[in-house]
DNA sequence: CGTCTTATTGAACAGCGTTCAGCTTGCCTG
DNA sequence: CAGGCAAGCTGAACGCTGTTCAATAAGACG
């Protein structure tokens, strides 16, 4: 049986340049995919647009890149390098650290929301170099906390499902928002009347409803993220304790 | 009402209907869009092919739906309604209950894997009946726990978080596999040589794969819910204790 | 100088969501 | 009971998408 080997875009050599300065670059092309992206969104990343914004045609970029999947592949690896983790040597600091790389990914989402709905395929069957390198650091983190290899694998991967979790939900309304046009303000205005009407049958959500009044949205992300850190990182911190 | 002539589900014109049996139904739309979602996943879900399965033609769709986004939007809440909620009289049974609902909603993204990407559009901003259902129940679980209003609401969103994102990769992962054609172990030994070699550079992902050796994911997914989902509620149980 | 490889182009294709004019069909009204 | 009218469906068409492929330009090399 040839075991045909597994192919994807981190495993295939890249292709050897003649010129000098050839006019794309897989670099460069990544680089325009995210400007457009964080521009317009996600469906607003077209080959053939990208291809404009590029000085050139949708099909020269075929030559750098092998599809759309492969390039949002390399897309969404390089955004994933903006999250920064702390590296940590007193065991005692694991928490902080943990914490910090946790708010960093929110804020990477945060500022690339396109990147949700395809964040969850990073989980495995992906294996981007700053993907790899960002989980290595992460698990080194909880590594040093003092869990053992795999629960310090299943901490890691508790909190990271929590923070994408969480900030899609956010990037979703993100998303939404930019595509109507509208401040957040107005657009809330808009929407509330509907959410609080929608409302009207289930007592507990109506009155949570009430109690919000009509608060800032925006500020209460970020608290809503704070607060089911805290509490999952204190889960976390029990356990290592009761140990 | 003048003829009360013998009636019954069959024969009864059904009220606005002009004809006898319409032959597409909005209901019946939604039930054949998630058979073949859940066959052949979210891209393979076409008018054309939705229209060919309903024995119609695409553009008959669109008197029922106005657009495909609307009808992703019923769509996603039908699948909602799968998630069960069980009702909590006693405030000792809040956690029983939170995470029967966590493993429902689990199981229902497992189920429909292709959600997942669209999962998180469901956060606000969005109204079905369904989601305003589930989410009034849950809220009431941590309600009954305890919690304050706004803090509760924190409180679900903190699982429904965990829960989302972390079924969200495994959606990814399934999705993949069922893409590939292959089944899990054969996929997972083509897959597997590369992110070895991928983990080179890592010394903590080299080790944890190393200790995996090459076990079973179907069952490690279960496991690693389990253990965020233990963690996630011990944190939100210590801070209600020590109120 | 000619050849080879790299890099780019432009035409073409199938399929997508969606619009719209037109055709049935059967109820309601005159 | 005739005719109008609206509900429900059809088929053609439009612009856009990702992608393929032959044709081409141009720097590298014997």
């Amino acid at each position: 049986m040839a075991t045909e080997e597994y192919a994807s875009v981190w495993t295939r050599p890249k292709r050897g340049r003649r010129r000098e300065q050839p006019a794309l670059t897989q670099d460069q092309i990544v680089t325009e995919a995210i400007k457009l992206l964080d521009a317009d969104g996600l469906e607003a990343l077209t080959m053939r647009k990208l291809g404009a914004a590029l000085g050139a045609v949708a099909t020269a970029v075929y030559w750098h890149v092998a599809n759309k999947d492969e390039l949002l592949e390399l897309v969404v690896d390089e955004v994933y390098g903006e999250i920064d983790v702390p590296e940590v040597a007193d065991p005692s600091d694991w928490r902080a650290a943990a914490e910090a790389a946790a708010r960093s990914m929110r804020a990477m989402i945060v500022r690339h929301p396109w990147v949700a709905p395809t964040l969850a395929d990073v989980g495995m069957n992906y294996l981007g170099p700053n993907l790899m390198r960002i989980s290595d650091e992460m698990l080194s983190v909880y590594l040093t906390a003092g869990f053992e290899l795999t629960e310090a694998d299943q901490a890691a991967n508790t909190v990271l499902g929590y923070v994408i979790g969480v900030a899609s939900v956010e990037a979703a309304t993100l998303t939404k928002l930019k595509r109507s046009g509208k401040d957040m303000a107005a657009w809330q205005a808009e929407v509330w009347p509907a959410a609080v009407k929608a409302a009207e049958p289930y007592p507990h959500t109506r009155a949570l409803y009430a109690a919000y009044g009509n608060a800032d949205l925006e500020a209460g992300g970020e608290d809503n993220f704070s607060y089911g850190l805290a509490r999952t990182l204190d889960g976390l911190e029990a356990r290592l304790a009761g140990k």
